[in-house]
RNA sequence: GGUCCAUUCGUCUAGGGGUUAGGACGCAUCCCUUUCACGGAUGAAACACGGGUUCGAUUCCCGUAUGGACUACCA
């Protein structure tokens, strides 16, 4: 039998990084046995509906490299794979769990329910959900009688349809990363399976897609896994075979820290979008454009506009709850498809890091080659009207890989390459720039003018001269040098700064300095 | 409150009845060096606790604690 899985997002947001990893190992399953991987939108809750997140997810999957066999934006056999468009499906299905008593309406009012819950609570109740013992003395096609139930539905009453969950059973399912879990009926409630304006809640939507769909492996957060013996009981009442189940573990919020990564605040909790405002790293694949919980507009910059690599972000993500048993950090798309299986996926949650996908960046950046490197430069500094040739930008790139964790640093800290900078470092001016460093840079100056040919070496030879003539070390000019040619107290080699500057910007900018900071 | 799930360095994790409990991120120190990075070396750092079972438990079992999820006409 073909493997099928699927990933079913809402699209209430932007698919925030826990539902990338979600995808991800989807996807990774499916690539290994050879199967196929779906898309599907449930979107039947019309409340949270965000306009543009359905089109967010496809184009988020598509930019971290997870494709789609089947699904919205594709298509395929089972379409329409938007669960807002699949509503006489759920009706007819709940039809049939109504005919055969698996199911009944219910025409409780939010209040009454509110009220049986105080009237329980009252009476000392553990329990105080709408279920098999509190059915009974609510307003439900089972107490009122086939007769009444008419009336009311012809009078257009609002109801719902709930599953009528047996009062003794046990329920038991195999899930592939948990192994065999057992739960008592008695322990679950009547959940809504229709609301009452004629959508089904994920429950029912959920099992009838999956099975419509074929789908052979439901993947999913652990946040499911205690509605998980409902939908295996769904199954049943369907006479379905149920699918296989993994539960995932979820990704907790890390603790809050500084700048320099000192703890500020302990914090609990699952990953959420909400955290994308407060936290200081990108919870959102792509830049998302959204709001926050009092309405404001706000714009959450995503992994992909920070500079983050796919294959470094999916890297980061697969190991995030998974490895395969031995100590490789570095992984390939290809070889996760190889190595990845469920059974090796931990049970328990993991607290997210953006230290370690930073050093995954880093890693992978070091791993481009410089031509793709230089061309990103190029382009980043035409946005900027800034014109940079092609064999600069290499220089550029040779003079800052190993320095940089995003690419877009390699130019925003070489910004003085291309302009003096119009300020110098304050307590480097004052603890480095002095008569004797000033007089030896000026001589510095002039003997360049010498020069036949002018480049890194030369250059060093020539400062080398200078200094052995004065008899003075190189520590002393080295910092003033660096304030006159980058107005910063430190950064990439200077020999090779001057290289890509040229004689003439690298005498002008000591003589700049010289005015400037004085002699 | 109830139901369910989990628990190895700060974090991600390997391991598994007998190990100096391994690796990685981060951190610290030293080396390299014109500075800052990079790189190299070294170091600090963990089996939540209590009972069993056993010759022996971090590993198996049971409790406790802690953390987490769920407890909506949200997914």
């Amino acid at each position: 039998m073909e493997i099928r899985v699927r990933f079913a997002p809402s699209p209430t947001g932007g698919l925030h990084i826990g539902g990338v990893r979600t995808a991800l190992y989807n996807y990774l399953f499916a690539k290994k046995m050879g199967g196929k991987m779906l898309l599907r939108i449930e979107d039947t809750d019309q409340k949270r509906f965000v306009p543009g997140a359905e089109e967010y997810i496809i184009e988020s999957l598509k930019w971290v490299g997870i494709q789609i066999d089947e699904g919205q934006g594709v298509g395929g056999p089972h379409a329409p794979y938007r669960q807002s468009e699949r509503r006489e499906i759920y009706q007819q299905y709940a039809q049939q769990l109504l005919d055969a008593g698996h199911a009944y309406y219910a025409f409780d009012t939010e209040d009454e329910i509110e009220a049986m819950r105080q009237r329980l609570q009252a009476a000392g109740a553990a329990n105080t959900s709408y279920n098999a013992l509190t059915r009974t003395q609510m307003r439900n096609s089972l107490t009122l009688g086939a007769d009444e139930t008419k009336r009311l539905m012809d009078a257009g009453t609002p109801y719902v349809v709930r599953a009528k969950i047996p009062l003794k059973e046990e329920i038991r399912f195999k899930d592939l990363i948990r192994d065999w879990q057992v739960v008592h009926a008695n322990t679950l409630d009547d959940k809504v399976l229709m609301k009452s304006d004629g959508l089904p809640t994920y429950h029912l939507a959920n099992i009838v897609d999956d099975h419509l769909m074929q789908i052979t492996h439901v993947i999913r957060g652990e946040e499911w896994l205690p509605s998980a013996p409902l939908h295996v009981l769904l199954y049943k009442f369907f006479g379905w075979q149920a699918p296989q189940f993994a539960h995932l573990p979820l990704i907790l919020k890390p603790d809050l820290l500084d700048e320099k990564g000192n703890v500020i605040e302990v914090r609990h909790g699952k990953l959420s979008k909400r955290d994308a405002d407060e936290m200081n790293f990108p919870i959102f694949p792509l830049t998302w454009n959204g709001t926050n919980d009092n309405d404001e507009d706000i714009t959450s910059v995503g992994y992909r506009e920070a500079g983050y690599y796919t294959d470094a972000l999916i890297n980061f993500l697969a190991l995030l709850g998974w490895n395969d048993g031995s100590d490789k950090e570095f992984f390939t798309v290809d070889e996760l498809v190889q190595s990845f299986s469920l059974e090796r996926v931990h049970k328990a949650g993991s607290k997210f890091d953006i230290r370690k996908a930073k050093w995954f960046n880093q890693h992978y950046l070091r791993a481009k080659s410089d031509t793709e490197l230089a061309a990103g430069v190029v382009e980043a500094l035409k946005r900027q009207n800034i014109a940079c040739t092609t064999e600069k930008a290499e220089k550029i790139v040779r003079l800052m890989k190993e320095r940089v964790t995003f690419p877009q640093e390699i130019h925003e800290q070489t910004m003085f390459l291309f302009a003096a900078s119009e300020t110098y470092d304050a307590t480097a001016v004052q603890t480095k720039w002095n008569a004797e460093a000033a007089g030896l840079l000026s001589n510095f100056k002039d003997e360049l003018t010498t020069l036949t040919d002018f480049n890194a070496e030369a250059a060093k030879h020539t400062l080398h001269v200078v200094l052995e003539k004065a008899g003075v070390k190189i520590g002393k000019v080295m910092p003033a040098l660096r304030l006159a040619l980058t107005g910063a107290a430190n950064g990439p080699d200077l020999m090779q700064i001057m290289d890509i500057l040229g004689r003439d910007e690298t005498q002008n900018r000591i003589a700049l300095a010289l005015g400037k900071l004085g002699r």
